[in-house]
DNA sequence: CTGTTGACCAAAT
DNA sequence: TATTTGGCCAACA
């Protein structure tokens, strides 16, 4: 029994994540209902608008790292944009544990 | 229809 | 500890 990915709870629990906190892809995924669906996750923000208000810098992957080619201007963004909440990187790794959204 | 790809992940090697 | 492998789901050719 699998259960569609819907974009729209995928932005709803995204807009829900504090500011100077972090989830994966796979976090999200499962807040979104869609608990086996990291990849559609990730292509679904791929898609977002450039406008968007939607904290998406705030996700990254299992390993604490941003999902981004090192050197490109997208890594560059997210990584300001997270430093500029204190959320630190650590030799271009975040601390889960420490970053890492519980939940509501 | 099959095969490939991807802002992913966890287990096995 | 580092790589590879297999699984995942949706979009696309």
């Amino acid at each position: 029994m699998s259960s569609p990915v819907d974009p729209v709870r995928v932005w709803t629990a995204l807009s829900l994540i504090p500011e100077g906190k972090v989830v994966t892809y796979g976090q999200l995924a499962e807040l979104s209902g869609s608990p086996r669906s990291a990849r559609v996750v990730g292509n679904i923000l791929k898609q977002l608008p450039a406008g968007s208000h939607l904290p998406w810098h705030r996700v990254i992957n299992s390993k604490g790292h941003i999902s981004f080619p090192q050197g490109s201007s997208q890594y560059a963004k997210q990584r300001t944009r997270l430093e500029a909440e204190g959320v630190a990187l650590v030799a271009g790794k975040i601390n889960l544990s420490l970053y890492r959204w519980q939940g509501e």
